[in-house]
DNA sequence: ACAACAGTTGAGCGATTGCTCAACTGTAAC
DNA sequence: GTTACAGTTGAGCAATCGCTCAACTGTTGT
């Protein structure tokens, strides 16, 4: 690991990265989603509390593409963006277990 | 992967350690780290912008045991806490850099 | 056409965040 | 002792955040 010291644009990236999981709902959101597509329904009703908030977080999520959305009829499914997120997501589930 | 629902305390822990990671000058604070211990003055010069500034983000990183403190005559040196935010930040890293 | 359903959107709120500033503690040098 | 140095702390402020509420779009069913 060589001097780190890193430019603006990549600090601010990985924070963003960082700040997309740093609040609880977010994170059950993730967790829902580990297993593969669930819709925006089945995680207001695993997650809760509104409709609304849900899809306010879905669109922060979204916007830093952490996940990806597919319309069907009426229904949007959500899953993880890419692996690096399932990947992220289970090292940090490691840490907050075993501390 | 099973069922992937957190309990409340869980999703609350690892939401925590996320929104340590979640702010640019943190990010910069803790990549400073990943060669070693380094003094609150060099962090200071390294990131800025203020010795108060740095000082109350790293009581944040302390309180959330990302890293830990020794202090060697009037300085105080800061060093990664253990291995597992090694590895988080460099999977972050890697997201980051690849996206 | 109309109602019900699935989800989105924007305004607005209380709470939290990251910073500055000034005052402070503790250690070292003279 | 006093001055300088290294870092901490608390108050306060602007900006951001997560939520609710109400109104909205688009799709399905009758």
């Amino acid at each position: 690991m060589p001097n780190l010291t890193l430019d603006d644009p990549t600090a601010n990236r990985l924070a963003d990265l960082f700040s997309a999981l740093s609040d609880p709902t977010r994170v059950r959101i993730v967790a829902a989603l580990m297993e593969g597509e669930v819709s925006v329904g089945d995680l207001v009703q695993q997650i809760g509390p509104t409709k609304s908030a849900i899809s306010h977080q879905l669109r922060g999520l979204k916007d830093k593409r952490l996940i990806r959305a597919r319309k069907q009829g009426r229904q949007v499914f959500i899953a993880i963006a890419d692996e690096h997120v399932t990947e992220l997501f289970q090292k940090g589930l490691e840490h907050a277990r075993h501390s």
